[in-house]
RNA sequence: GGCAUCGUGGCCGAGUGGCUAGGCACAGCUCUGCAAAAGCUUGUACAGCGGUUCGAAUCCGCUCGAUGCCUCCA
């Protein structure tokens, strides 16, 4: 189903810092290229919120049709530590710390890494190359740049000339600077050492003695610099112009712009048509920091293990609290909104819950056709994950009205709506029935259907202290007996 | 200090020149043996001060505040 042809996406690209109607470089095809973790410590919420929003992305893509090559790479040789002599690598100065080898963090990370984001629902990019895996290339590129003259070479490194680029280019046209002004501000705090200007930025840094992540190249033994390796992984698999860049909004400056001078430097022509910048999460209201205190890891929510909430949440709802805010937009997580985005949450499970087991009616009381309509326009327009949701509530509420008999739905559209509550719910936003994922949960629902049995036994004889008790105690087991119409069902809550 | 983004009702969070966001919480009602769940009803918010306009939360200016970047960072 080629769904991309009838629907117009409308994009918010930070080069232009406005909302653009998506077009591809090939019809049918997306390229997107999304900066991954640097796997030198736990990965962290935020990191999770801007995968999480290029996931979402992904699978939007992927749900009108398109067939999307989706790469996000593992930074796995680290960032220069220091741009000027004490060049290290950064997770060689973690394995030194800890007295292991270089890549043994990084395995252990990226295992931390993928743990995370699986439990988090976040489907598998199409490529997710390394860093180490990808020297060869990043060496091919700098001497291309090198032979354009738009770098230098310094005693064993390569640093990008950027006052030399910008003579031919503009440099600073992502992040909205300009390079007079960068050089205008510059601090005045080390000396730079081999660079011509603070501005510029590593290719390749010569390696010291005792550097333990080291490649031979050209210039001497040593390894590639900070914004290389997107560059390098980038075009090696999506071509040399591709559809969509992102990344965390922290990347933009100096990141993201180096990227793009490198690749004019390079190919002469610009990388990416479309920038895309997921916002940050705050916590309380303040940027997260470790030396803060101010901040938790994924698995110290999902376990319960911290200081800062008073109960432990589930991925997914984790992952609905997140959907429901725009991803351009910054997040304040707390307590008081994961509460509330769990119950949300949980009453968008129980209606999906219900849905299976509607039937239709004689007529429709209810326009799922407009009512679909909206959900795309909300998505087509730069993918408003919190309208779509708004949409989603308004199904939940006439799928409650059908299930209690007070409106109905004729056959088609009852299947039209849960056609597009599951594509919506579960594979656009990828959200999880975590409650519907419990193991035993056959034998449980025998166990409380037996409950259910006695308690209406008790209640049909006036015995209502029994049939209290037997509700209560459920309750406070966590099982929610819900009296119907019908009968009474039951919810697992927490 | 410079650049950027933003500041919405009790909480979270959309919208963005005139028209209902939504979720959670609160209150009333329906249902119920009582509750819970579900449904219905109610909330006239847009940091402050000026300006543009017939009309601004939405555009412009200033002030204050927050967040990000300027140094590895999603």
């Amino acid at each position: 189903m080629q769904l991309f042809k009838e629907h117009e996406l409308k994009v918010t690209n930070s080069l232009s810092g406005k909302k653009e109607v998506f077009k591809p470089i090939k019809e049918g095809y997306v390229g997107m290229y999304v900066c991954g973790p640097t796997v030198y410590s736990n990965v962290h919420l935020g990191n999770c919120r801007t995968f999480m929003s290029f996931d979402m992305i992904f699978r939007y893509f992927k749900h009108l049709g398109y067939k999307v090559r989706y790469v996000r790479n593992i930074t796995d040789a680290g960032h220069l530590e220091n741009d000027a002599d004490e060049g290290e690598d950064k997770i060689a100065k973690k394995a030194k710390l800890e007295q292991i080898e270089p890549m043994e963090v990084v395995q252990r990370y990226t295992v931390d890494f993928h743990e995370t984001i699986k439990k988090l629902n976040l489907l598998p990019p199409s490529i997710e190359p390394t860093a180490t895996g990808h020297i060869i290339e990043q060496i091919e590129i700098i001497k291309e740049i090198l032979d354009k003259g738009f770098a230098y070479v310094v005693n064993g490194s390569v640093y990008f000339d950027v006052v030399t680029f910008n003579e031919s280019n503009d440099y600073g046209k992502l992040s909205g600077r300009k390079l007079e002004d960068m050089i205008a501000n510059t601090r005045e705090l080390t000396a730079q050492g081999e660079k011509k200007n603070p501005q510029d930025f590593a290719l390749w840094k010569k390696a010291e003695p005792q550097h333990i992540m080291r490649w031979p190249s050209p210039w001497g033994d040593g390894f590639p610099g900070w914004h290389l390796e997107c560059t390098a992984m980038s075009t090696k698999y999506l071509g040399e112009n591709f559809d969509i860049h992102g990344g965390g909004m922290d990347l933009k400056f100096p990141h993201h712009e180096c990227e793009i001078a490198q690749a004019e430097a390079r190919c002469g022509q610009t990388p990416v048509n479309y920038w895309l910048h997921a916002n940050m999460l705050t916590l309380n209201g303040k940027k997260m920091s470790k030396s803060t205190g101010n901040n938790i890891y994924p698995s110290e929510m999902f376990s319960g293990e911290n200081d800062i909430l008073s109960k432990p949440f589930s991925p997914s709802v984790v992952r609905f609290f997140m959907m429901q805010a725009h991803y351009t937009s910054i997040l304040d997580l707390s307590n008081d909104a994961l509460l509330a985005s769990e119950k949300g949450y949980t009453k968008l499970m129980e209606a999906m819950g219900s849905l299976d087991g509607l039937n239709g009616g004689n007529n429709s009381d209810f326009e799922v056709m407009a009512w679909k309509a909206n959900c795309y326009a909300a998505m087509n327009d730069d993918f408003n994950t919190p309208i779509l949701i708004a949409h989603l509530f308004e199904a939940v509420k006439h799928i409650n009205l059908i299930k209690e008999g007070k409106e109905q739905l004729i056959k088609k559209d009852l299947e039209l709506l849960k056609a597009t509550m599951n594509s919506f719910v579960y594979d656009v936003l990828g959200l999880i029935d975590s409650a519907a994922n419990q193991d035993d949960s056959a034998s449980l629902e025998g166990v409380v259907q037996l409950l259910i049995n006695l308690r209406n036994q008790a209640r049909e004889n006036k015995d209502f202290a029994t049939s209290d008790t037997i509700r209560d105690e459920l309750l406070a087991l966590g099982i929610q007996l819900k009296d119907g119409k019908d009968g009474t069902t039951f919810s697992i809550v927490s």
